[in-house]
DNA sequence: CGATAGCATATTGGATACAATCTACAATAT
DNA sequence: ATATTGTAGATTGTATCCAATATGCTATCG
């Protein structure tokens, strides 16, 4: 088994219906596909250059993730959330992101705090609003990746992706900006003090706070369709 | 629209997609599937009396639900959790039952106190080791549900899902039971006295209790393998 | 006798074909 | 004109079929 030769694991390679599920998850999650939209199956397909089994095995997965809904007979439509449903999100958001914070600035170390320092930075600098969302998922995650609690982490992953596309919004189009980059610094630097109480009571208010700015804008946006 | 029939939502029927996936979780979380046990997509076909067809998508699904894990041109396995990872989700479960419970106090019927007494007393009385997993789930439950909080519940009865064909060992072989029956009386004290408080502390203390006798269960199993 | 290549069988991934159902519009009756 | 029924096209759900890959046995070579 000593052939100097770089190889991958095949076996951990992407099906289809992979590759499927990441595009769309990416689209919804960063509002290309829009709050209601209607996916047929056909078109995904044709746009895949495959057939119509693994678009349906790719949708079944994104049901179950709760960004689609699909109707039988009828069609999958992009998940369209109540304010009850996005704010309840928020909330659940800030007490698991709370929580991991608090334990993960035990154990970050210097290199990834260094790491989410350079993504505060590009947050702050990027005007391309295409690349907030990502940059401050990036921030966040960074943050509490080496607290090594791979479930929490996927279930915090999920629940952004379901509000992601609203949260958006709220950064683009109410100032958000601002207060999240003076918000992240504050949360960077009680991480660098390795103040877990402090940490995670900025971060639930970071959170909190952008659900209510979020929410107020979707009311009166809401109003007027 | 006054006929004279009862009628059912038909839109809402299940396909027979709809039907495997429930069949095979029920199966999984019940520990009537195995750990680590290997699922064939045409054995199951044929239960049925379907294609493959459906089947694979409700393993798409119970994949994304964590039950079960895919390997590409290899077949399905009953997910097999470390206990690393078995602890993990007890901590979360620990984490998020313990606030939701708290807030749920608050705003608890009294018929749904009533309810959740009932489940107790049955689980206290019932020997068939089979409804104890069930009946467990259903007490804490109906706690948690007047909260209103559908996206937490979700989560939380996820969660359960994933642990609870290894809860049920730790049940049934750790002389789990007598323990938890007392500690199901304290927490229903605690509600019925609307002490969110105490009722949040003796569910984490429930559930964390369980997690350590478990996993010392398993270390000891997992030995003599 | 052991290791490796070749082959047969089993199983999964995906394409094609067909059935069930929905949607929209035309036809008909009142 | 309005409401109901019938029909055609579109779309989803499932069955059947083919291709890609894995697994295990056999044969061959050293």
């Amino acid at each position: 088994m000593s052939l100097n030769l770089r190889a991958v694991d095949l076996r951990a390679a992407s099906s289809a219906a992979d590759v499927i599920f990441d595009a769309l998850r990416e689209a919804i999650v960063e509002g290309t596909l829009k709050d209601g939209e209607l996916l047929r199956q056909d078109q995904i397909a044709t746009m895949f250059n495959v057939s119509r089994i693994p678009v349906r095995e790719a949708l079944a997965r994104l049901e179950e993730q709760g960004l689609i809904t699909n109707q039988r007979y009828k069609g999958a439509v992009v998940s369209s959330l109540s304010l009850d449903e996005i704010s309840e999100m928020f909330e659940f958001r800030a007490l698991l992101e709370g929580e991991i914070i608090r334990q993960a600035v035990d154990v970050i170390s210097d290199e990834t705090l260094a790491k989410a320092k350079d993504y505060a930075n590009q947050f702050a600098r990027v005007t391309d609003s295409n690349l907030w969302g990502n940059l401050n998922r990036q921030f966040h995650y960074t943050l509490y990746k080496d607290c090594k609690k791979p479930y929490h982490l996927q279930i915090i992953s999920n629940a952004l992706d379901n509000v992601s596309r609203y949260l958006r919004a709220q950064l683009v189009l109410t100032a958000g900006i601002e207060r999240a980059r003076k918000e992240h610094a504050g949360i960077l630097n009680a991480a660098i003090n390795r103040d877990g109480e402090a940490a995670s009571e900025l971060t639930r208010a970071h959170i909190l706070g952008a659900s209510r700015s979020l929410i107020e804008f979707l009311e009166k946006d809401r109003q007027n369709v």
